[in-house]
DNA sequence: TGAATATATTCTGATAAAGGAATATATTAG
DNA sequence: CTAATATATTCCTTTATCAGAATATATTCA
């Protein structure tokens, strides 16, 4: 098998640090595919093809108004990724009074897990 | 160009599903690559290879203890994610405000409809 | 020393990503 | 209708992944 594609889920979407940047750009208010492009100084085929990626993940979503299409920041589709990552905060803080509840989390968690 | 290598930072190495399991696993406790094989259904060389990605990012690190080779969490690695995707924290609360709002909403118009 | 255990590496094959260039598809303007 | 603008798609090449099988490299033990 080959690596997963970037469009199986969101942790894979968001690999590509020119996805990050245009999530970042879009949290200010949805921009069209050129304005986006201008302002990453990227191509706008590069743009518009990231931007697929990111709306089969559902992390952007489109409104076409004239010959332009708005593209918007879906930031719920994020907290996957935020969630994921929280499970570890009390490991790098330090705190380990609440590390078995964090272990009980991740048990929790792994149960649904694929094998 | 292709895509980025999983090597090249956290996000690309935590893209893989089993990669990330691992890290759950090891959030528990240092484990060998036997041990991380057998408790998470994988293959010994798929371990390691996921393993050498993990530690090239500094996710992981090892220790030598006889034969065995024991991989442990280095979770402060994990932060540059969670301050990414708490960037956007806000912004997914926000929305969840406004629904809870327009949910309100519909309710009181709900009320005022039906006699 | 040699067998056994634990782990890493190499090789192959299939898959797919990303960039560039060219082109196709709307949508609006004149 | 035709031109112009905005965006999407296709083709091609390069590169890198992941899985699987086989093999190589420790390290310990008899």
């Amino acid at each position: 098998m080959a690596r997963s594609p970037t469009t199986s889920d969101v942790f894979n979407a968001v690999a590509e640090a020119q996805r990050r940047q245009i999530l970042t750009v879009l949290a200010a208010g949805e921009l069209s595919v050129n304005a986006l492009a201008t302002t990453l100084n990227l191509r706008q085929p590069a743009v518009s093809k990231h931007l697929a990626v990111l709306k089969e993940v559902e992390l952007v979503q489109v409104r076409g108004v004239g010959q332009q299409r708005l593209y918007s920041l879906n930031a719920a589709a994020l907290k996957p990724i935020y969630d994921w990552a929280a499970t570890f905060q009390t490991l790098w803080t330090g705190r380990l009074d609440r590390l078995e509840e964090h272990l009980a989390d991740l048990l929790a968690q792994q149960k649904g897990d694929t094998p």
